[in-house]
DNA sequence: ATCTCATGAGACCGATCGGTATCGTGCGGG
DNA sequence: CCCGCACGATACCGATCGGTCTCATGAGAT
């Protein structure tokens, strides 16, 4: 996510680099159909042969670009728990902050992950699998924290709070809803008030 | 959404409604980008000049059939808020018992709607248009018969339903979430307690 | 019986797609 | 010093894209 900010035209990164800088930037902004490796090669400034150089085919380079997407997205998620070390609570609330804080950013651009989802029906397709798998992990994560914070059902919640974070996210993009991220962090509150309340199982 | 189930081949419909049933299956399928006109007209079993005949572009007929799309959820919702009249919080759980229980019929498929944002990203595309405007009247929908239960702040309640419906279909399509129709029904029930409890206003 | 007009079939257009081959150049390590 | 190798530029490949054109045919209305 701090990959996007690199200014990467001036100080000339090696041209791996710069070709993953460019297919981020196309792939989230336009989406994966609607960019053709030529216009990646050219963003990069480079071209297609060097590119081919170092990604087998179009289909690897978004699996990478895909790749290094969840592994920022974890790291992140790493940094807001080691915030708050053994505040599970503050953690989960963190996440969602981190969330809610990039709404504006994501506005009308949407997750990379939901949009590419909705570019890649076959499940079988290896750069489906690396979000799925991460989407899993995820959900996995949270449950975690939850069950840490002592909530009875663990994985009732994460799914509660997975689904508002998604929600959050798609009714965003499309403009459905304002303001966002303050309902999205009143929701995730509200939830982990619900099921840490005693006898409020429903 | 019964459009579907049509046999559409037999007793041959006229070739615009084989063409709309056609673009249907196709694009929900496999994604508008990843479909070509040939292929809508192959499966029509008509030919490209035909199409060209009903439909100016292949944006007009991706419009046409989201447009389509957009009215038979509208008219669904219209039957589920009729099955119900004056009992708003009927009407609400209605809606969401719809959603959830095309959660299986869509899995891994997803949301048309939010598939196709993700390949329209330009805002002012008018396809795009439709999308957010049919999403914005569902949001609305959704607070007035928030407002006819009685609740306080129906544009919150609102907005927290649509991030369940949403994000129960994105972790549905991405199957990182089990049983999401049954968690989708207790967030509905479970937000509508909480807005309509006397002193919870947080 | 005839006229009309939507249809079906298929060739064709320029542009672009993902991917490959060729060749020149320049920089860095032995 | 010079040799190797990553890089850049360019041309090319077959396939497919959205979209157009021509023409034969067939069913319905008059």
């Amino acid at each position: 996510m701090d990959r996007v900010s690199r200014q990467s035209r001036v100080a000339k990164l090696p041209p791996r680099e710069r070709i993953l800088d460019a297919a981020e930037e196309l792939f989230s902004r336009e989406g994966i159909k609607a960019v053709g490796v030529q216009a990646i090669a050219n963003r990069a400034e480079t071209t297609k042969m060097a590119l081919y150089r170092h990604f087998a085919t179009k289909d690897a380079l978004v699996e990478e670009w895909l790749r290094i997407v969840a592994a920022d997205y974890t790291a992140a998620f790493d940094q807001v728990e080691d915030a708050h070390p053994d505040e599970p609570r503050a953690q989960i609330l963190g996440i969602a902050r981190f969330i809610a804080d990039g709404l504006p950013e994501i506005s009308h651009r949407g997750c990379p992950f939901i949009n590419s989802v909705a570019e890649l029906p076959d499940r079988t397709h290896p750069a489906r699998r690396l979000i799925e798998a991460h989407k899993a992990g995820q959900v996995r994560r949270l449950a975690d924290l939850c069950a840490r914070a002592g909530l009875p059902d663990p994985d009732e919640a994460a799914a509660e709070i997975t689904f508002a974070l998604e929600g959050a996210q798609v009714s965003t993009q499309n403009g459905s809803v304002e303001r966002a991220g303050e309902r999205l962090m009143r929701i995730v509150e509200a939830v982990l008030d619900r099921h840490s309340a005693p006898g409020a199982a429903r």
